[in-house]
DNA sequence: GTAATTATGTACCAGTCGGTACATAATGCA
DNA sequence: TGCATTATGTACCGACTGGTACATAATTAC
């Protein structure tokens, strides 16, 4: 069933990975439509033909990238059966992904939730990238509630204050890695931000009956 | 000594504390010329008499915005004679200016650095926004290797890699701010945060001799 | 007084912004 | 062969961007 109509000549799959590139590097208002195009190696009424307006096209790149990150993040924390390996594994990934000299500098929602606060930027957008910026906190929670049920975190443990912290720290690699921290630098936090997970110590100071551990 | 000529009819300081406002909640290329004049209550040739053109502004609103910053920073880490209470007080200080619903949300260093790749930005802002990122870390290292001194920390502590794990929360916390977290969420995780501080069992492990505590 | 100096508002500059009207080209279907 | 449908490039729209020319107003110095 080929469809009717002249074919487009140019791969909106591939041209959709450039507009991201271009709004990861710069965010929803810093990417202007004109270099968008050019980047696509697109008219710019074909792009608007295929795309929509600018609102429509940012929250599909988003979207696009969210999925990929989501994907990332899932094989990483659920591939560890102990969690505090994960975690670690998570951050650590985070590092190398944000350093990585081959893709823009830092993540696309901490840039573009740091610069969406002007009325030019659609609420559609702010929105969504509200959600992502929760999302990735609510996916760390739900793998520390199952350490939790799994025993692997004491009982008393505040997993959603423990997810907020972690997803806060990712932010701030982000925002390190645009300010151009050098990469070994920023590969030492690993091990300051992984001694907020609860200790033996702690576990056995927090909890009232001493709990056996399972995993490990 | 009055000056010659013609007085201006408005006041520059004030004038340069509403620049500051827009430009830290909407970063360089955010913020317009317009926009900024009228905030400041100014005409556009009044405003460029006085302060020059807007890569100039964006320095000098940036140099107060750190100058204040530091002096805060200081003052918070100075007072305490306890390095860990010091910090922690900076990081919590710093959670309720990031949320203060009165202020712009976030860091105006933070919000500049993510969004200043884009070409538009000249080279001294981005600079200039790198350098106050990292002197923000300086600041917190200067403070953890005096507390080296002191022995409060054992001598085997990495105090840069701890700086920068602090200064990384704390821009991240900046994000979370943008990002709307709730305010009683990120005050929850100032404790994960202070986790990372080197503790008694760490220091007896580390050391090969055990250290003898001075303070406290 | 007059000259020098500085500030102010209007009105404008070229360039870019997001977005589109329109004529033309390329396809499937009849 | 048309005809409907879709894509393409040119050329444009009004609004806004950072920045300024210029005439005028207000002050000090002489």
């Amino acid at each position: 069933m080929t469809p009717v109509g002249r074919p487009r000549e140019f791969d909106a799959d591939l041209a959709l990975d450039r507009a991201l590139d271009l709004f990861w590097r710069n965010g929803y208002e810093g990417a202007s439509i004109n270099e968008i195009a050019e980047a696509m190696g697109v008219s710019k009424p074909s792009l608007y033909a295929a795309f929509g307006d600018k609102e429509s096209l940012y929250l599909r790149a988003l979207a696009r990238y969210g999925e990929r990150q989501r994907s990332v993040h899932a094989r990483v924390l659920e591939a560890e059966p102990d969690a505090r390996r994960a975690v670690e594994l998570l951050v650590l990934s985070a590092v190398e992904a944000v350093a990585d000299p081959g893709k823009p500098g830092g993540c696309m929602v901490v840039t573009g939730t740091t610069s969406c606060e002007s009325p030019g930027v659609p609420e559609s957008v702010k929105h969504a990238l509200r959600e992502a910026l929760h999302g990735a906190g609510r996916a760390i929670e739900a793998r520390l509630a199952r350490a939790k049920r799994e025993g692997q975190l004491p009982a008393s443990t505040d997993v959603t204050a423990l997810a907020v912290y972690f997803n806060t720290v990712l932010a701030g690699l982000s925002v390190q890695a645009k300010g151009q921290q050098c990469a070994h630098l920023l590969r030492d936090i690993v091990a300051p931000t992984m001694r907020a997970w609860p200790t033996e110590v702690e576990l056995a100071r927090r909890a009232s009956k001493p709990r056996r551990r399972e995993n490990a």
